[in-house]
Order: structure tokens, then C-alpha cells, then sequence
DNA sequence: AGTATCGTCGTTTTT
DNA sequence: CGACGATACT
């Protein structure tokens, strides 16, 4: 068998034990994947059917690879019929089936963390709390750790622990915000996405015969990235394997970065804990990357004390030394690490393609966006603000998830007046307020809110009726009709795109571009004949109904959407780095307070977790290593020092090159000793530099605002007399219409030209 | 009801 | 700086 012969003894051993618990640890590019689907491989020639195979990974599009690479071994026709996908989106699906059973219906929306938020700040807005004390994304990450933590809101508020904890922060409302929000969720037939794990544990826990079902079903179970689970993740698996325990998890503990999820490091550690006859294979030769990054990589991670041993190790060339520039801006840092690439791509005769470039945060990515435009390279920007979050997407598939689930709220409230349809903020509030009361959907008080106590006018009335009428229109052909067919009347006739079109700004036909794309999108899956997202369509539906299509929407982030740009540098955070590789990498912003965070400065454990992400976007290099830093940029606006972050300091010298001073006459060294404390700016032959970037600092001007600004006596105001307005300045009055209360003025202003203003309403003195 | 302007606040990271 | 919500205005 040939394919057994491509692995090396650690990788082979992982292969070939099937059955019983088994953990790998692999450290970075150390042929991880190559592993998972090997074994995957070698289970279907040794006639395990595929139907009998679970394989979870952290992206889709991780698992859509994995699954193109079995296919491209067994044959797609086997390939398919193996449930591969996040653990999101797997289980969402077996919900979806099993939903009746929890009360929900199976076309549940699933929230993402904008509706999630909107949520809690309305429900801190009826409860009448405080939001500067009731954060909305602290109270969001509250009850996501408590979700993750399997706590239900009932548990939360009669945890006498929990109720402590947070009296002593001054938040002794949690609770109820949380009992609150879980009952909203459940009244709009909605899941958000701690949801989507914490209730498959609860359909387990409560339903035997279901689980007992799954167990059937899954006798083989693969988890990629397990270092990144949390722990009802872990108990997922743990129910789900507990019958068969052939569960084979990959990982290491050296790349966990995702704890601010709830992902858990003991997971990995307690592996052999769980089960005591577990085999553990380490790779630890890395193919991937040159011995001075390898080295290096190591050195750095030593720095930690929590992690299990393993020994990393190349037989690559020595390569080039990682090297560091310093620069005095942010800009100047986009400029140099541009001008690298341009060089460097002419010189060594390299695509795009070939380089990457990772920071911490997505707001970096401007300056050096920025640069890369000026010296026309192609770039193409990873994740940030997927293109599933723009306003205008997010505006249509809200009246298609509407459509399908006429409970959701987030979506109703978003579309019932949007494009304008007289129903202003006083009406919904009014009707928010009573569906909450009676417990029932929002759309339901929306159609007849007399007989549910809410008064309102009766031309509102109506246009709630024809709003609630267009609903109910679009339910109707929901799911009968070709999925292209519903959404594009969807589209045309709410209006959304009539709204697009009027707008001819650029932004405006930008927008509604990406709502024909989107539209193609659904066209051409409504004329596919199989999926190529993470996971298939449910046994039993292959009718390719818009309401299939959004399954699974809110699950999908724009890396997953295949772009056919292909010779582009990437730029993308390191969280969106993990399981990449590029000959290339340039990590920019080695700054203190921002790599590592401000926030994760103070406990040792974040820090370990921040170093855990340097070693991952260093790993993420094959030829050569490139780190930056800025001695000043810009943060919210204002310019702000930096000093080198002290990850620099961790690096072993023999593997990386004395920075390189850029632009400067060689007046300074980045000495690791003495740090950058003195390095003032007045030395500096630079400095002029800075100025001019302190000087491009705006100067707000406003106009200067009396508080006191009285109107005086306007009866006797007439056509000629100049007037001074608090906003609009002096001016001059050329018109007077209409009769009193409501006298109707035009001024000519000198600064703002011609206005028209109310006499009632305008502030205005004679002069 | 709808709009324009002001003020506030934040910022890791993502399914 | 830029998004968002509160407010002031029309």
C-alpha cells in the first residue's frame, strides 16, 4: 500500500491504530492533515464504511480540504458519505433533525454575535439597567461562558457561587439579563452559537435513544485542533465516544489560542486521564520550516511552563536568519515590509501568493494595505468584516431568514423598516415590548396588535398588515419553489433592491454588486448537483430550497468563500494564520501592549497564550521569517509610543539578524538590553519624519457652541433682517412663508448657504 | 416619522 | 478613527 510508505514512523503508527483511543501530538508542520486523512484513508481500505465516520475540525475550510484530499484517494462517491465539518456546523445539523425534541423547530435561526448582541442590549434597555455597568460584550461573553460551561440560566441564578462573584462586581442582574435572554432565544426559535453545542449536550444528556443513535452512527471519530476545544465540546465527544472509543484527537497544546473562547488546554493534558489505555504518538519532525525558524520557534515556546514535552526538529537547510525591521511609524512599517516583498518577489523570482502577512489585530491591516496599493502588489485581506456581515447582506438574508422562521426577532426588527415603511421606532418599541410580556413572537403582535393591547394608530395599522402580508407571502413560497426564484422576488419585490439601485455613490453600487453576488451565489447552488460546503445536504432533502441554502449562512465566514484571485499576498490576523503555511511571512506590529495584548499583560496564563500565538504565526513560515515593529503608531486616532515587544527579546540571537534600521544614518542599534526606554525622539535623525505625521493629526474644528443660545423674540422678524443661528452662523432672511405657529423662514447663510428653518423649531437671533 | 449631528466608547483574537 | 446610539432639529 502505497501511501503508507509516504509517512514517516510517528505518522505511520497514528495511521494504522484504528480502534481505541488515540491522541496525536503534532507539533507545527509536522504533516498533521497528512496524518488525519491517511488514517481516514486507511479506515475505508480496511472496509470501515464512511457512513461510520465522524471528523470534526475548527474551520470549514479545513475539513473541505481534508475532504477534497480523501476524495482525491477513494473516490468522491466514498468520500461524501463521511460527516466531516466544525463542530458547529455538524451539530447544528443533527439538531436541525432532532430540534421537536427541545421544543424548537428545525428551521431554527441560528444567531450570530450581532444578533446576540442586539439582543442583550435591548433586554438591558427593558430591564432598565445601566449599559455603561451591563456592558453588552461583557454580559455576551458572561453567558457564553456559562453556556460552554453547560450553566443554564436557571443554574446561573441559583448558583450561590456565580450569584456571589457577581454581586461583588456590582452586577447582580446578570442572571436575570441571561434568564431573559434565554427565553427571547427560545421564543424566536433562534440558537446562537454556544447554543449550538450547549443544547446537543442537552439532547444527549435528556434523550438516550438519540444518543444512543449517534453512537451507532459515529464508531469512529476524529477531532482535528483539540487543543482548541472547550469543555462542552469535550463532553460532546466524550458522550459520543463513550460506547465504541475509537476516538482519535490531534493536536498540541503549543498552538492553543483560542481560550477567550472557552477552548480548554486541559482537555489536551487530561487526554490520557479520560482513558487510561489511550496510545499518544508524537510528530515532531517538521517539514515544513527552516532549521532557524524551527530553532527558534522552540526557543521561544520554552518560554512557557504549561505544556507537554515534545521535541521539534527539522532535516530542512539552516535558511536564512529571521530578520527584524524597525521603523517610526505605522506607515513607514507598511512601506518597508512592501517594499520587501516588491524586492524580494523581482529578486528570487516569486508569485504573490508566496507571502503572507500576520498581525494581532484587524485594525493593522490598513497602513499596510496602504502600502501594498502604492506599490501596486495584489493582496487579498483574510476574514475582518466577512462578507456575510455587510449591512446590505445582512438586510436581504434577514428577510429570507424571516421567511423561513417568522419567530426570528433580530431579523424582523432589521427588515419592518427597512426600505422606509412608516413604522418608526415608537411603533416597534411598542410591540417589542408586549411579544416579550406575552411570551409569543414578534410577528404575532405584529399582526394584530389591538386584540394584544398595543394602541396604535390605525394608518400604522395597516402598514403593519401589509407588512406582516409580505411575510406571510414569502413563507408561503419559501419552500416550494427553486431557491434562486424566491430569493431574487424576495429581493425586487421588499424593495431592498430598488433601495441599492437608487443609490449611485460608490458605496451605494458597491452594495448592491454584492447583492447580485450574493444572488449568484444562490444560483449557483441552487443549480449544483452536490455541496461543496463543509457537510451535505440531510438524508432524505436534496431539494435545493433557499431555506436549505441558509442553513448553514450563519455559519460560513468569507474565508469560505472561494475567491479566484489566486496570486495575491495574504493578509490575515494569526488566529486566521493557524494551519496555513507560506514560503514568506511577515509578522508585523511586535509592539508591546498590542503583541502581546494590553489585555493579557497582567496573568501569566494569557500571556503563555499570546506567546502560544507568536510560536504559531512563526511556524507559519517555510524560507524565511520577517518581524516588525514601529516605535510610534496609531491607535484610535491618536499617535501613541510603542516599545519593542518583549516576544523579541525571547528569540534566541543566533537565529535572527540585529534589526535593520530603516532610513536612518545608522545613528541607532536596537540594543536587547537596554530596551527602547531612552530611545527619545529628539535624537533622532528622523524626527522630522513624525512631525509630519503629528502634524497630520486633525484639528477638530467646531463651531463654537454657546450652551445658552436663546432664540429672542421673532414676531417682528422680516425679509431682509440678519440673523445669527447657534450652528449655522450669520445670515441674512430672503423669505418668510406660512402663518403663525407655523411661519416658515429662508436664510441665507454666509458659511452654509440658503436654509430652511421653522420659526418654532429654529433658534435664531435678530441682529 | 425621519434626518442630521453629537458624543461615547472601544480594540484583541472567531465559530 | 469609525461605528453606533442618543439627541436635537425639522
Amino acid at each position: 500500500m502505497s501511501y503508507l510508505d509516504e509517512l514517516n514512523k510517528a505518522q505511520r503508527d497514528a495511521v494504522i491504530n484504528i480502534d481505541g483511543p488515540i491522541m496525536v501530538i503534532a507539533g507545527a508542520g509536522s504533516g498533521k492533515t497528512r496524518v488525519l486523512t491517511y488514517r481516514i484513508v486507511h479506515m475505508i481500505e480496511n472496509k470501515i464504511d464512511p457512513f461510520h465516520i465522524l471528523a470534526l475540525t475548527f474551520t470549514n475550510k479545513a475539513a473541505r480540504e481534508m475532504k477534497d484530499r480523501i476524495s482525491a484517494k477513494i473516490g468522491e462517491s466514498e468520500g461524501r458519505n463521511i460527516w466531516m465539518g466544525t463542530f458547529h456546523s455538524v451539530f447544528a445539523r443533527i439538531l436541525r433533525s432532532e430540534a421537536t425534541l427541545l421544543g424548537y423547530p428545525s428551521n431554527f435561526t441560528i444567531y450570530d454575535s450581532d444578533d446576540s448582541k442586539s439582543l442583550i442590549k435591548r433586554i438591558i434597555k427593558e430591564l432598565n439597567l445601566d449599559d455603561k455597568v451591563y456592558k453588552p460584550n461583557l454580559v455576551l461573553s458572561r453567558i457564553s461562558s456559562a453556556k460552554n460551561n453547560l450553566i443554564s440560566a436557571a443554574n446561573y441564578v441559583n448558583n450561590s457561587v456565580i450569584q456571589q462573584e457577581d454581586s461583588q462586581s456590582r452586577k447582580p442582574e446578570l442572571g436575570r439579563i441571561f434568564q431573559n435572554y434565554e427565553k427571547r432565544c427560545f421564543q424566536a426559535g433562534a440558537m446562537d452559537f454556544d447554543d449550538l453545542l450547549y443544547k446537543t449536550n442537552i439532547l444527549f444528556r435528556d434523550h438516550a435513544s438519540v444518543l444512543l443513535k449517534y453512537q451507532d452512527k459515529f464508531r469512529y471519530i476524529l477531532v482535528d485542533e483539540y487543543q482548541d476545544t472547550n469543555f462542552s465540546q469535550y463532553l460532546i465527544l466524550k458522550k459520543l465516544a463513550a460506547r465504541f472509543e475509537n476516538i482519535c484527537v490531534v493536536g498540541d497544546d503549543a498552538q492553543s489560542i483560542y481560550s477567550f473562547r472557552g477552548a480548554n488546554i486541559q482537555n489536551i493534558l487530561n487526554f490520557q486521564k479520560e482513558y487510561s489505555d489511550a496510545k499518544v504518538y508524537k510528530l515532531e519532525q517538521n517539514y515544513r520550516s527552516t532549521q532557524n525558524i524551527v530553532n527558534a520557534a522552540n526557543g521561544l515556546i520554552a518560554n512557557n511552563q504549561e505544556q507537554l514535552k515534545k521535541d521539534v526538529w527539522t532535516e530542512n537547510t539552516v535558511g536564512e536568519k529571521i530578520k527584524i525591521i524597525k521603523t517610526l511609524s505605522d506607515n513607514e512599517e507598511g512601506y518597508e515590509v512592501a517594499n520587501d516583498i516588491f524586492y524580494r518577489r523581482g529578486n528570487e523570482q516569486r508569485p504573490n501568493s508566496d507571502f503572507a502577512i500576520l498581525y494581532r489585530t484587524n485594525s493593522q491591516s490598513r497602513s499596510i494595505e496602504e502600502a501594498l496599493r502604492k506599490k501596486d502588489i495584489p493582496y487579498r485581506i483574510y476574514g475582518g468584516l466577512s462578507f456575510y456581515h455587510r449591512k446590505e447582506i445582512k438586510d436581504l438574508l434577514a428577510y429570507f431568514r424571516l421567511a423561513i422562521n417568522p419567530k426570528d426577532e433580530q431579523a424582523l426588527k432589521r427588515v419592518i423598516n427597512y426600505p422606509k415603511r412608516g413604522i418608526g421606532k415608537t411603533t416597534l418599541d411598542k410591540i417589542l415590548l408586549m411579544a416579550s410580556e406575552r411570551e409569543i413572537s414578534v410577528l404575532e403582535v405584529v399582526k394584530s396588535p389591538l386584540s394584544y393591547g398595543v394602541q396604535l394608530s390605525s394608518s400604522v395599522i395597516n402598514k403593519l398588515n401589509s407588512f406582516s402580508e409580505l411575510i406571510d407571502t414569502y413563507h408561503n413560497i419559501m419552500n416550494n419553489s427553486d431557491a434562486f426564484d424566491v430569493a431574487s422576488k424576495i429581493a425586487s419585490t421588499s424593495g431592498v433592491l430598488k433601495e441599492l439601485y437608487s443609490d449611485k455613490s460608490v458605496e451605494g453600487v458597491t452594495r448592491y454588486d454584492n447583492i447580485q453576488e450574493l444572488l449568484s451565489g444562490i444560483k449557483e447552488f441552487a443549480e449544483q448537483d452536490t455541496i461543496e460546503e463543509g457537510i451535505d445536504l440531510p438524508e432524505g432533502n436534496d431539494q435545493r430550497t433557499l431555506g436549505v441554502y441558509m442553513q448553514d449562512i450563519a455559519l460560513l465566514t468569507d474565508t469560505d468563500k472561494n475567491k479566484n484571485e489566486t496570486d495575491v499576498v495574504s493578509l490575515m490576523t494569526i488566529h486566521a494564520s493557524k494551519g496555513l503555511e507560506f514560503p514568506y511571512v511577515y509578522i508585523v506590529g511586535m509592539e508591546e501592549n498590542l503583541f502581546p495584548s494590553q489585555l493579557s499583560i497582567n496573568s501569566r496564563t494569557e500571556l503563555e497564550e499570546e506567546r502560544r500565538l507568536f510560536y504559531v504565526a512563526l511556524t507559519r513560515a517555510e524560507t524565511k521569517a520577517t518581524l516588525s515593529f514601529s516605535t510610534t503608531r496609531y491607535r484610535w486616532g491618536n499617535l501613541t509610543y510603542a516599545e519593542p515587544s518583549r516576544f523579541l527579546q525571547e528569540l534566541d540571537p543566533r537565529f535572527i539578524d540585529q534589526p535593520e534600521e530603516k532610513k536612518s544614518k545608522g545613528s541607532f542599534n536596537f540594543d536587547f538590553e537596554s530596551k527602547a526606554k531612552t530611545e527619545g525622539l529628539s535624537s533622532k535623525p528622523n524626527s522630522l519624519n513624525l512631525k509630519k505625521t503629528q502634524n497630520l493629526k486633525r484639528v477638530t474644528k467646531s463651531a463654537p457652541v454657546n450652551d445658552n443660545f436663546e432664540s429672542n423674540d421673532l414676531s417682528n422678524l422680516k425679509k431682509g433682517d440678519r440673523v445669527l443661528h447657534q450652528r449655522f452662523g450669520k445670515g441674512e432672511v430672503t423669505k418668510l412663508e406660512g402663518n403663525s405657529p407655523n411661519i416658515k423662514a429662508v436664510v441665507d447663510f454666509e458659511e452654509v448657504g440658503a436654509k430652511n428653518l421653522l420659526l418654532k423649531f429654529a433658534k435664531l437671533q435678530i441682529l
